[in-house]
DNA sequence: ACGGTAATATACCTCTGGGTAAGTTCGCTC
DNA sequence: GAGCGAACTTACCCAGAGGTATATTACCGT
Protein backbone atom coordinates (compact mmCIF):
# COMPACT_ATOMS: atom_id res chain seq x y z
CA UNK A 1 0.00 0.00 0.00
CA UNK A 2 2.67 2.35 1.03
CA UNK A 3 4.13 1.89 -2.46
CA UNK A 4 1.40 3.43 -4.53
CA UNK A 5 0.44 5.73 -2.04
CA UNK A 6 3.79 7.74 -2.39
CA UNK A 7 4.28 7.41 -5.94
CA UNK A 8 0.43 8.85 -6.49
CA UNK A 9 0.49 10.80 -3.35
CA UNK A 10 2.94 13.14 -2.41
CA UNK A 11 1.58 14.93 0.47
CA UNK A 12 3.42 16.14 3.21
CA UNK A 13 5.75 18.84 3.71
CA UNK A 14 8.74 19.06 1.72
CA UNK A 15 10.66 20.75 4.20
CA UNK A 16 10.50 24.45 3.14
CA UNK A 17 9.71 26.61 5.62
CA UNK A 18 6.94 29.13 5.51
CA UNK A 19 8.47 32.21 5.54
CA UNK A 20 10.66 31.39 2.73
CA UNK A 21 7.75 29.59 0.81
CA UNK A 22 5.72 33.11 1.10
CA UNK A 23 8.52 34.75 -0.32
CA UNK A 24 8.63 32.39 -3.25
CA UNK A 25 4.93 32.59 -3.70
CA UNK A 26 5.00 36.21 -3.10
CA UNK A 27 7.61 36.86 -6.00
CA UNK A 28 6.10 34.27 -8.50
CA UNK A 29 2.64 36.20 -7.81
CA UNK A 30 3.91 39.72 -8.55
CA UNK A 31 5.42 38.41 -11.50
CA UNK A 32 2.78 36.75 -12.91
CA UNK A 33 0.05 39.03 -11.64
CA UNK A 34 1.87 41.63 -13.74
CA UNK A 35 2.54 40.04 -17.00
CA UNK A 36 -1.16 38.90 -16.83
CA UNK A 37 -3.17 40.48 -14.79
CA UNK A 38 -5.42 39.69 -12.12
CA UNK A 39 -8.50 38.39 -13.80
CA UNK A 40 -5.46 36.66 -15.92
CA UNK A 41 -4.13 34.72 -13.35
CA UNK A 42 -5.66 31.70 -11.33
CA UNK A 43 -5.03 30.21 -8.61
CA UNK A 44 -4.25 26.97 -9.51
CA UNK A 45 -2.34 27.99 -12.24
CA UNK A 46 -0.49 30.15 -10.32
CA UNK A 47 0.01 27.22 -7.64
CA UNK A 48 1.21 24.62 -10.58
CA UNK A 49 3.64 26.96 -11.44
CA UNK A 50 5.00 27.21 -8.19
CA UNK A 51 4.99 23.67 -7.82
CA UNK A 52 2.37 23.61 -4.77
CA UNK A 53 -1.15 23.22 -4.44
CA UNK A 54 -4.31 25.66 -4.16
CA UNK A 55 -4.77 25.56 -0.32
CA UNK A 56 -1.40 26.21 0.58
CA UNK A 57 -1.96 29.70 -1.06
CA UNK A 58 -4.99 29.88 1.00
CA UNK A 59 -3.52 28.87 3.85
CA UNK A 60 -0.86 31.77 3.83
CA UNK A 61 -2.66 34.41 2.20
CA UNK A 62 -6.51 33.69 2.65
CA UNK A 63 -8.01 34.86 -0.60
CA UNK A 64 -6.91 35.73 -3.75
CA UNK A 65 -7.80 39.37 -2.91
CA UNK A 66 -5.28 38.82 -0.19
CA UNK A 67 -2.68 37.41 -2.23
CA UNK A 68 -2.90 40.16 -4.72
CA UNK A 69 -3.11 42.68 -2.13
CA UNK A 70 -0.28 41.66 -0.31
CA UNK A 71 2.39 41.64 -3.52
CA UNK A 72 0.52 45.01 -3.60
CA UNK A 73 1.73 46.74 -0.71
CA UNK A 74 5.26 45.44 -1.40
CA UNK A 75 5.87 47.11 -4.77
CA UNK A 76 3.97 50.39 -3.71
CA UNK A 77 5.39 50.93 -0.57
CA UNK A 78 8.50 51.11 -1.54
CA UNK A 79 7.90 52.78 -4.94
CA UNK A 80 6.10 55.22 -3.24
CA UNK A 81 9.03 56.09 -0.36
CA UNK A 82 11.47 55.93 -3.30
CA UNK A 83 9.34 58.93 -5.19
CA UNK A 84 9.24 60.58 -2.27
CA UNK A 85 13.29 60.55 -1.71
CA UNK A 86 14.04 61.40 -5.32
CA UNK A 87 11.46 64.60 -5.03
CA UNK A 88 12.88 65.60 -1.40
CA UNK A 89 15.86 67.84 -3.42
CA UNK A 90 17.85 69.86 -1.17
CA UNK A 91 15.35 73.01 -2.89
CA UNK A 92 19.04 74.27 -4.90
CA UNK A 93 18.21 71.60 -7.54
CA UNK A 94 14.62 71.33 -8.90
CA UNK A 95 14.02 67.71 -8.68
CA UNK A 96 14.53 66.05 -11.97
CA UNK A 97 12.38 63.73 -13.33
CA UNK A 98 15.29 61.78 -13.94
CA UNK A 99 16.14 61.20 -10.77
CA UNK A 100 13.20 59.81 -10.32
CA UNK A 101 13.23 57.86 -13.00
CA UNK A 102 15.90 56.23 -11.12
CA UNK A 103 14.40 55.91 -8.31
CA UNK A 104 11.86 53.83 -9.68
CA UNK A 105 14.15 51.44 -11.85
CA UNK A 106 16.13 50.89 -8.71
CA UNK A 107 13.16 50.03 -6.51
CA UNK A 108 11.64 47.70 -9.11
CA UNK A 109 15.26 46.06 -9.87
CA UNK A 110 14.70 42.04 -9.80
CA UNK A 111 11.15 42.27 -10.26
CA UNK A 112 9.91 45.02 -13.29
CA UNK A 113 6.70 43.50 -13.95
CA UNK A 114 5.64 44.57 -10.27
CA UNK A 115 4.62 48.20 -11.22
CA UNK A 116 1.68 46.72 -13.08
CA UNK A 117 0.35 45.49 -10.44
CA UNK A 118 -0.36 49.37 -9.35
CA UNK A 119 -1.78 49.96 -12.92
CA UNK A 120 -4.09 46.65 -13.58
CA UNK A 121 -7.16 47.35 -15.50
CA UNK A 122 -8.63 44.24 -14.83
CA UNK A 123 -9.32 44.46 -11.22
CA UNK A 124 -12.94 43.88 -10.46
CA UNK A 125 -14.21 47.44 -9.46
CA UNK A 126 -14.94 47.55 -5.59
CA UNK A 127 -12.85 44.92 -4.69
CA UNK A 128 -10.03 45.26 -1.86
CA UNK A 129 -7.16 44.93 -4.31
CA UNK A 130 -9.09 48.03 -6.79
CA UNK A 131 -8.87 49.92 -3.43
CA UNK A 132 -5.40 49.26 -2.37
CA UNK A 133 -4.28 49.46 -5.99
CA UNK A 134 -5.70 52.70 -6.10
CA UNK A 135 -4.36 53.80 -2.77
CA UNK A 136 -1.12 53.70 -3.74
CA UNK A 137 -1.35 55.20 -7.24
CA UNK A 138 -2.85 57.96 -5.97
CA UNK A 139 0.03 58.53 -3.35
CA UNK A 140 2.29 58.39 -6.58
CA UNK A 141 -0.41 60.27 -8.35
CA UNK A 142 0.28 62.96 -5.61
CA UNK A 143 3.74 63.22 -5.58
CA UNK A 144 3.85 63.33 -9.32
CA UNK A 145 1.67 66.28 -9.72
CA UNK A 146 3.69 68.85 -7.87
CA UNK A 147 6.23 68.20 -10.38
CA UNK A 148 4.31 68.79 -13.57
CA UNK A 149 2.98 71.62 -11.83
CA UNK A 150 6.60 72.60 -11.30
CA UNK A 151 7.62 72.03 -15.13
CA UNK A 152 4.45 73.63 -16.59
CA UNK A 153 4.56 76.97 -14.31
CA UNK A 154 8.21 77.24 -16.00
CA UNK A 155 6.60 77.79 -19.25
CA UNK A 156 4.01 79.75 -18.10
CA UNK A 157 0.88 77.10 -17.97
CA UNK A 158 -0.94 77.32 -15.19
CA UNK A 159 -3.97 75.51 -16.75
CA UNK A 160 -4.86 72.48 -13.84
CA UNK A 161 -5.70 70.29 -16.16
CA UNK A 162 -2.61 70.72 -18.44
CA UNK A 163 -0.99 69.98 -15.16
CA UNK A 164 -3.02 66.54 -14.32
CA UNK A 165 -2.56 65.93 -18.15
CA UNK A 166 1.05 65.86 -17.66
CA UNK A 167 1.44 64.27 -14.38
CA UNK A 168 -0.96 61.14 -16.06
CA UNK A 169 1.52 61.36 -19.47
CA UNK A 170 4.84 61.30 -17.26
CA UNK A 171 3.20 58.44 -15.20
CA UNK A 172 2.44 56.00 -17.92
CA UNK A 173 6.47 57.31 -19.10
CA UNK A 174 7.51 55.97 -16.03
CA UNK A 175 5.59 52.69 -16.06
CA UNK A 176 6.55 51.95 -20.07
CA UNK A 177 9.82 52.72 -19.55
CA UNK A 178 9.82 49.74 -16.86
CA UNK A 179 7.40 47.60 -19.69
CA UNK A 180 10.19 48.19 -22.14
CA UNK A 181 12.50 47.26 -18.62
CA UNK A 182 10.61 44.17 -18.31
CA UNK A 183 11.27 42.80 -21.38
CA UNK A 184 15.06 43.06 -21.74
CA UNK A 185 16.49 41.58 -18.77
CA UNK A 186 20.09 42.16 -19.39
CA UNK A 187 19.20 45.56 -18.48
CA UNK A 188 20.43 46.64 -15.06
CA UNK A 189 18.69 49.21 -13.09
CA UNK A 190 21.53 51.89 -13.82
CA UNK A 191 21.73 51.07 -17.46
CA UNK A 192 18.37 51.84 -17.45
CA UNK A 193 18.32 55.09 -15.79
CA UNK A 194 21.23 56.06 -18.74
CA UNK A 195 19.22 55.01 -21.16
CA UNK A 196 16.40 57.16 -20.49
CA UNK A 197 18.13 59.94 -19.62
CA UNK A 198 20.22 59.71 -22.76
CA UNK A 199 16.51 59.28 -24.55
CA UNK A 200 14.53 62.40 -23.03
CA UNK A 201 17.63 64.70 -23.20
CA UNK A 202 17.44 64.45 -26.62
CA UNK A 203 13.45 64.81 -27.92
CA UNK A 204 12.28 67.79 -28.58
CA UNK A 205 8.52 68.06 -29.52
CA UNK A 206 7.55 70.45 -32.07
CA UNK A 207 10.47 71.37 -33.42
CA UNK A 208 11.40 74.75 -31.60
CA UNK A 209 9.43 76.01 -28.31
CA UNK A 210 5.85 76.24 -27.45
CA UNK A 211 2.72 74.98 -29.90
CA UNK A 212 0.55 77.69 -31.05
CA UNK A 213 -0.05 80.10 -27.76
CA UNK A 214 2.97 81.03 -25.33
CA UNK A 215 1.74 82.67 -22.39
CA UNK A 216 -1.52 80.42 -21.80
CA UNK A 217 -3.54 80.19 -18.97
CA UNK A 218 -6.51 78.54 -18.38
CA UNK A 219 -9.05 78.85 -15.52
CA UNK A 220 -12.54 78.45 -17.29
CA UNK A 221 -12.47 74.14 -15.99
CA UNK A 222 -13.56 74.81 -12.45
CA UNK A 223 -11.43 71.88 -10.37
CA UNK A 224 -13.53 68.47 -10.51
CA UNK A 225 -14.01 65.38 -8.43
CA UNK A 226 -11.73 63.44 -10.47
CA UNK A 227 -13.38 60.21 -10.27
CA UNK A 228 -12.51 57.56 -12.37
CA UNK A 229 -14.98 54.57 -13.68
CA UNK B 1 -53.19 33.66 -21.25
CA UNK B 2 -51.63 36.69 -23.30
CA UNK B 3 -51.07 39.15 -20.27
CA UNK B 4 -49.26 36.97 -17.96
CA UNK B 5 -47.13 36.12 -20.90
CA UNK B 6 -46.63 40.02 -22.66
CA UNK B 7 -45.71 40.78 -18.95
CA UNK B 8 -43.08 37.69 -18.16
CA UNK B 9 -41.58 36.85 -21.35
CA UNK B 10 -41.02 39.46 -24.16
CA UNK B 11 -39.86 37.15 -26.36
CA UNK B 12 -39.64 38.19 -30.14
CA UNK B 13 -38.39 40.93 -32.50
CA UNK B 14 -38.20 44.27 -31.14
CA UNK B 15 -38.19 45.72 -34.66
CA UNK B 16 -34.65 46.95 -34.65
CA UNK B 17 -32.63 45.73 -37.91
CA UNK B 18 -29.43 43.24 -37.57
CA UNK B 19 -27.18 46.20 -38.80
CA UNK B 20 -28.62 48.84 -36.02
CA UNK B 21 -28.38 46.41 -33.49
CA UNK B 22 -24.66 45.13 -34.56
CA UNK B 23 -23.40 48.61 -34.81
CA UNK B 24 -25.12 49.60 -31.01
CA UNK B 25 -23.64 45.94 -29.58
CA UNK B 26 -20.55 47.31 -31.48
CA UNK B 27 -19.90 50.60 -29.56
CA UNK B 28 -21.13 49.35 -26.33
CA UNK B 29 -18.86 46.54 -26.81
CA UNK B 30 -15.69 48.37 -27.80
CA UNK B 31 -16.69 51.31 -24.57
CA UNK B 32 -17.14 48.02 -22.33
CA UNK B 33 -14.04 46.35 -23.62
CA UNK B 34 -11.53 49.47 -23.20
CA UNK B 35 -12.93 50.09 -19.66
CA UNK B 36 -12.21 46.55 -18.50
CA UNK B 37 -10.24 44.56 -20.55
CA UNK B 38 -11.24 41.61 -22.11
CA UNK B 39 -11.21 39.30 -19.22
CA UNK B 40 -13.18 41.69 -16.84
CA UNK B 41 -16.19 42.23 -19.43
CA UNK B 42 -18.28 39.15 -19.30
CA UNK B 43 -20.90 38.36 -22.38
CA UNK B 44 -24.13 38.12 -20.27
CA UNK B 45 -23.22 41.86 -18.38
CA UNK B 46 -22.43 42.82 -21.70
CA UNK B 47 -25.98 42.05 -23.17
CA UNK B 48 -27.52 43.51 -19.94
CA UNK B 49 -26.01 46.68 -20.49
CA UNK B 50 -27.45 46.57 -24.52
CA UNK B 51 -30.58 45.51 -23.27
CA UNK B 52 -30.77 42.09 -25.40
CA UNK B 53 -29.46 38.57 -24.41
CA UNK B 54 -26.23 36.58 -24.12
CA UNK B 55 -27.45 34.14 -27.26
CA UNK B 56 -27.72 37.15 -29.76
CA UNK B 57 -24.38 38.55 -29.55
CA UNK B 58 -23.42 35.00 -30.21
CA UNK B 59 -25.79 34.70 -33.15
CA UNK B 60 -24.37 37.88 -34.84
CA UNK B 61 -20.71 37.69 -33.79
CA UNK B 62 -20.19 33.67 -32.87
CA UNK B 63 -18.24 34.21 -30.07
CA UNK B 64 -16.77 36.35 -27.71
CA UNK B 65 -13.69 36.26 -29.48
CA UNK B 66 -15.49 37.09 -32.87
CA UNK B 67 -16.92 40.08 -30.87
CA UNK B 68 -13.62 41.64 -29.80
CA UNK B 69 -11.92 40.89 -32.93
CA UNK B 70 -14.89 43.10 -34.73
CA UNK B 71 -14.07 45.94 -32.18
CA UNK B 72 -10.58 45.64 -32.71
CA UNK B 73 -10.25 45.80 -36.45
CA UNK B 74 -12.83 48.39 -36.11
CA UNK B 75 -10.42 50.81 -34.16
CA UNK B 76 -7.01 49.41 -35.32
CA UNK B 77 -7.70 49.69 -38.97
CA UNK B 78 -8.24 53.57 -39.25
CA UNK B 79 -5.67 54.12 -36.58
CA UNK B 80 -3.33 52.83 -38.34
CA UNK B 81 -4.45 54.53 -41.37
CA UNK B 82 -4.57 57.70 -39.87
CA UNK B 83 -1.63 57.69 -38.07
CA UNK B 84 0.33 56.43 -41.98
CA UNK B 85 -1.05 59.80 -42.99
CA UNK B 86 -0.09 61.89 -40.83
CA UNK B 87 3.63 60.74 -40.98
CA UNK B 88 3.23 60.65 -44.99
CA UNK B 89 4.38 64.13 -44.97
CA UNK B 90 5.67 66.29 -48.16
CA UNK B 91 9.06 65.58 -46.65
CA UNK B 92 9.70 69.45 -46.50
CA UNK B 93 8.51 69.10 -42.87
CA UNK B 94 9.09 66.43 -41.43
CA UNK B 95 6.45 64.33 -39.76
CA UNK B 96 5.67 66.27 -35.83
CA UNK B 97 4.83 64.07 -33.40
CA UNK B 98 1.95 66.28 -32.06
CA UNK B 99 0.30 65.80 -35.80
CA UNK B 100 0.23 62.46 -35.03
CA UNK B 101 -1.32 62.93 -32.10
CA UNK B 102 -4.03 65.09 -33.39
CA UNK B 103 -4.70 62.30 -36.15
CA UNK B 104 -4.96 59.70 -33.42
CA UNK B 105 -7.55 61.87 -31.59
CA UNK B 106 -9.35 62.96 -34.91
CA UNK B 107 -9.57 58.79 -35.51
CA UNK B 108 -11.29 58.33 -31.90
CA UNK B 109 -13.30 60.96 -31.63
CA UNK B 110 -16.29 59.70 -29.81
CA UNK B 111 -14.63 56.27 -28.27
CA UNK B 112 -11.77 57.27 -27.04
CA UNK B 113 -11.59 53.97 -24.96
CA UNK B 114 -11.24 52.27 -27.85
CA UNK B 115 -7.54 52.44 -28.05
CA UNK B 116 -7.69 50.26 -24.95
CA UNK B 117 -8.85 47.64 -26.93
CA UNK B 118 -5.49 47.27 -29.04
CA UNK B 119 -2.86 47.34 -25.35
CA UNK B 120 -5.32 44.95 -23.14
CA UNK B 121 -3.18 42.94 -21.38
CA UNK B 122 -6.20 40.50 -19.99
CA UNK B 123 -5.91 39.41 -23.48
CA UNK B 124 -5.14 35.12 -23.14
CA UNK B 125 -1.84 34.72 -24.97
CA UNK B 126 -2.65 32.34 -27.95
CA UNK B 127 -6.16 33.62 -28.68
CA UNK B 128 -7.45 35.20 -32.08
CA UNK B 129 -8.02 38.74 -30.38
CA UNK B 130 -4.47 38.37 -29.20
CA UNK B 131 -2.93 38.11 -32.39
CA UNK B 132 -5.52 40.45 -34.11
CA UNK B 133 -4.45 42.96 -31.22
CA UNK B 134 -0.61 42.18 -31.87
CA UNK B 135 -0.67 42.76 -35.61
CA UNK B 136 -3.05 46.08 -35.47
CA UNK B 137 -0.09 47.37 -32.53
CA UNK B 138 2.75 46.24 -34.60
CA UNK B 139 1.28 47.97 -37.60
CA UNK B 140 1.34 51.63 -35.75
CA UNK B 141 4.38 50.72 -33.93
CA UNK B 142 6.35 49.77 -37.29
CA UNK B 143 5.76 53.41 -37.88
CA UNK B 144 6.69 54.80 -34.47
CA UNK B 145 9.31 53.33 -34.68
CA UNK B 146 10.76 55.24 -37.97
CA UNK B 147 9.73 58.08 -35.96
CA UNK B 148 11.75 57.79 -33.01
CA UNK B 149 14.65 56.72 -34.95
CA UNK B 150 14.57 59.86 -37.08
CA UNK B 151 14.30 62.04 -33.26
CA UNK B 152 17.04 60.34 -31.98
CA UNK B 153 19.66 60.30 -35.25
CA UNK B 154 18.66 64.37 -34.68
CA UNK B 155 20.21 63.95 -31.46
CA UNK B 156 23.43 61.41 -32.79
CA UNK B 157 22.13 58.38 -31.26
CA UNK B 158 22.13 55.60 -33.15
CA UNK B 159 21.29 53.22 -30.49
CA UNK B 160 18.29 50.57 -31.82
CA UNK B 161 17.34 49.52 -28.45
CA UNK B 162 17.63 53.51 -27.48
CA UNK B 163 14.68 53.53 -30.66
CA UNK B 164 12.95 50.51 -29.63
CA UNK B 165 12.63 52.35 -25.85
CA UNK B 166 11.87 55.45 -27.67
CA UNK B 167 9.34 54.39 -29.65
CA UNK B 168 7.40 51.87 -26.98
CA UNK B 169 7.38 55.06 -24.47
CA UNK B 170 6.14 57.22 -27.67
CA UNK B 171 3.31 54.24 -28.52
CA UNK B 172 2.09 54.83 -24.64
CA UNK B 173 2.05 59.12 -24.37
CA UNK B 174 -0.44 58.93 -27.36
CA UNK B 175 -2.12 56.16 -25.40
CA UNK B 176 -2.39 57.54 -22.27
CA UNK B 177 -3.37 60.95 -23.64
CA UNK B 178 -6.44 59.02 -25.12
CA UNK B 179 -7.01 57.68 -21.85
CA UNK B 180 -6.98 61.00 -20.05
CA UNK B 181 -9.48 62.37 -22.67
CA UNK B 182 -11.76 59.60 -21.60
CA UNK B 183 -12.02 60.77 -18.54
CA UNK B 184 -12.40 64.26 -19.70
CA UNK B 185 -15.34 63.82 -22.18
CA UNK B 186 -16.06 67.65 -22.89
CA UNK B 187 -12.99 67.59 -24.20
CA UNK B 188 -12.79 67.59 -28.43
CA UNK B 189 -9.91 66.08 -30.38
CA UNK B 190 -9.05 69.36 -31.54
CA UNK B 191 -8.84 70.73 -27.99
CA UNK B 192 -7.06 67.69 -27.23
CA UNK B 193 -4.69 68.11 -29.97
CA UNK B 194 -3.91 72.00 -28.66
CA UNK B 195 -3.56 70.86 -24.95
CA UNK B 196 -1.06 68.02 -26.11
CA UNK B 197 0.79 70.06 -28.34
CA UNK B 198 1.20 73.27 -25.38
CA UNK B 199 2.67 70.74 -22.94
CA UNK B 200 4.70 68.37 -24.96
CA UNK B 201 6.01 71.92 -26.29
CA UNK B 202 7.42 73.19 -22.65
CA UNK B 203 8.69 69.93 -21.21
CA UNK B 204 12.30 70.11 -21.29
CA UNK B 205 13.98 66.62 -19.16
CA UNK B 206 16.82 67.67 -17.78
CA UNK B 207 17.03 70.81 -17.66
CA UNK B 208 19.51 71.73 -20.79
CA UNK B 209 20.46 69.47 -23.19
CA UNK B 210 21.52 65.70 -23.28
CA UNK B 211 21.85 63.91 -19.91
CA UNK B 212 25.50 62.88 -19.34
CA UNK B 213 26.95 61.58 -22.39
CA UNK B 214 26.69 62.99 -25.79
CA UNK B 215 27.49 61.89 -29.08
CA UNK B 216 26.37 57.99 -27.77
CA UNK B 217 26.66 55.01 -30.09
CA UNK B 218 25.81 52.38 -29.19
CA UNK B 219 26.36 48.96 -31.00
CA UNK B 220 27.19 45.99 -28.39
CA UNK B 221 24.01 44.88 -28.51
CA UNK B 222 22.68 42.70 -31.17
CA UNK B 223 19.08 42.89 -32.93
CA UNK B 224 17.15 40.37 -31.52
CA UNK B 225 13.95 37.98 -32.09
CA UNK B 226 12.08 41.18 -30.24
CA UNK B 227 9.48 38.46 -28.99
CA UNK B 228 7.34 38.86 -26.10
CA UNK B 229 5.91 37.00 -23.65
C1' DA C 1 11.28 6.78 20.49
C1' DC C 2 7.34 9.87 20.34
C1' DG C 3 3.88 13.18 20.18
C1' DG C 4 2.72 17.77 18.57
C1' DT C 5 2.65 20.92 15.16
C1' DA C 6 3.85 22.90 10.83
C1' DA C 7 3.72 21.96 6.04
C1' DT C 8 1.51 19.92 2.49
C1' DA C 9 -1.81 17.08 -0.50
C1' DT C 10 -6.62 15.09 -2.24
C1' DA C 11 -11.16 15.68 -3.03
C1' DC C 12 -14.85 18.21 -2.99
C1' DC C 13 -18.45 22.30 -3.23
C1' DT C 14 -20.39 26.22 -5.57
C1' DC C 15 -20.80 29.85 -8.65
C1' DT C 16 -19.69 32.23 -12.67
C1' DG C 17 -18.98 32.51 -17.50
C1' DG C 18 -18.65 30.95 -22.37
C1' DG C 19 -21.50 28.69 -25.40
C1' DT C 20 -25.89 26.28 -27.37
C1' DA C 21 -30.66 24.25 -28.53
C1' DA C 22 -35.04 25.10 -29.12
C1' DG C 23 -38.79 27.81 -28.84
C1' DT C 24 -41.53 32.53 -29.38
C1' DT C 25 -43.02 36.81 -31.47
C1' DC C 26 -42.98 40.30 -34.87
C1' DG C 27 -43.09 42.36 -39.63
C1' DC C 28 -43.51 41.80 -44.21
C1' DT C 29 -45.21 39.82 -48.48
C1' DC C 30 -48.47 37.46 -51.57
C1' DG D 1 -54.76 37.02 -43.40
C1' DA D 2 -51.68 32.94 -43.78
C1' DG D 3 -47.11 32.00 -43.77
C1' DC D 4 -42.21 32.63 -43.81
C1' DG D 5 -37.95 34.52 -42.30
C1' DA D 6 -35.69 37.62 -39.23
C1' DA D 7 -35.30 39.21 -34.65
C1' DC D 8 -35.39 37.83 -30.28
C1' DT D 9 -35.92 34.92 -25.78
C1' DT D 10 -35.84 31.14 -22.06
C1' DA D 11 -33.51 27.38 -20.31
C1' DC D 12 -29.96 24.68 -20.28
C1' DC D 13 -24.84 22.39 -20.49
C1' DC D 14 -20.12 22.27 -19.11
C1' DA D 15 -15.58 23.78 -17.98
C1' DG D 16 -12.96 26.34 -14.97
C1' DA D 17 -12.10 29.21 -11.03
C1' DG D 18 -12.45 30.60 -6.08
C1' DG D 19 -12.63 28.48 -1.88
C1' DT D 20 -12.76 24.68 1.94
C1' DA D 21 -12.77 20.28 4.86
C1' DT D 22 -10.00 16.80 5.79
C1' DA D 23 -6.30 13.60 5.45
C1' DT D 24 -1.29 12.86 5.37
C1' DT D 25 3.57 13.45 6.05
C1' DA D 26 7.79 15.30 7.94
C1' DC D 27 10.43 17.93 11.23
C1' DC D 28 11.63 18.99 16.19
C1' DG D 29 11.83 19.27 20.97
C1' DT D 30 11.56 16.25 24.99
Amino acid sequence: MEKARAAAARAGTKGVPRRDREEQILAVATEEFGRHGYTGVSMAALARRIGVTKPLLYQYFGSKDGLYTTCLDRVGEPLAAAVRAAMDRPAAEPATPIAVLRAVFTTLEGRPGAWFLLYDQSLPVGSAPYGTARRHRDAIDALAAGGAQDVLRAGNIEDPLDADLLKCLWNTLVGQSVVWWARHPEESAASMGERCARILGTVRFGGSAGGEGEDHRGGGERHRGEREG
